[in-house]
DNA sequence: CGAATATATTCGAATAATATAATATTCATC
DNA sequence: GATGAATATTATATTATTCGAATATATTCG
């Protein structure tokens, strides 16, 4: 039991595991929006925002409702947002290191292929 | 910039994503700990247990000390202990769902029981 | 020094996650 | 019922994670 407890915190985490569907967490906390909504802010191809989508889906992160042509969807449950937020807090403690780390991840980007 | 807090978030929750660093981290929540004791509590392979820590310890997440012999890690930062806890939160509250999850996440080797 | 203990690293194979392209579905309107 | 718009799905190539086995590096002790 306090190994399915972590599995499933280990599958959420993994859920949360990348930066588009964050952005799209964060664009749903003030509110839902549309797919196609999401799409704009994020400036992405829709297959991928469709499939980021269908991730946070699976996972139940987000619920999504039919309206008509569209599909809104919106963040289930703002703990969520909080452990976003928790996280945003983590990252300005940590600011320094956190900028070296990034720098790490960060290749210096080479030439487009 | 908001693109590198993303990528920031996404990095750490992907450090977070596998059972075995929540339970080490859980197992360091109390205090620090030497390798082969959270060896010998997670009854898993050294190797195994040592290529975890090395991902905590990329992402800093924990802090380690030697001592003579040994390596004592600890929690970096008490706030991600606190991201654990705000997800057990988030489990109890959905908990029917996140059994069905959980169900369809294990292998069926049900027969027992 | 040499052996023993504690921990880390490297390598390779298996598996999983990702982005793109192409295609499919669903609904509204004509 | 054909067309167009919004969204989802599938297929595939690429890349990243994972584990176990073998090996390496420290450190202590005799």
């Amino acid at each position: 039991m306090q190994d399915s407890l972590r599995r499933f915190k280990a599958d959420i985490f993994q859920a949360l595991a990348h930066p588009t569907r964050i952005a799209i967490l964060e664009l749903l906390s003030s509110g839902e929006l549309s797919a196609g909504a999401l799409i704009d802010k994020l400036g992405m191809e829709q297959a991928n925002v469709s499939q980021h989508l269908a991730v946070l889906r699976a996972k139940q992160l987000v619920s999504n409702r039919k309206a008509g042509n569209q599909v809104f969807y919106s963040v289930r449950d703002p703990i969520i947002i909080e452990v976003l937020n928790l996280m945003r807090t983590y990252f300005h403690a940590h600011l320094k290191e956190s900028l070296s780390m990034l720098d790490a991840i960060e290749k210096p980007l080479e030439t487009a292929r």
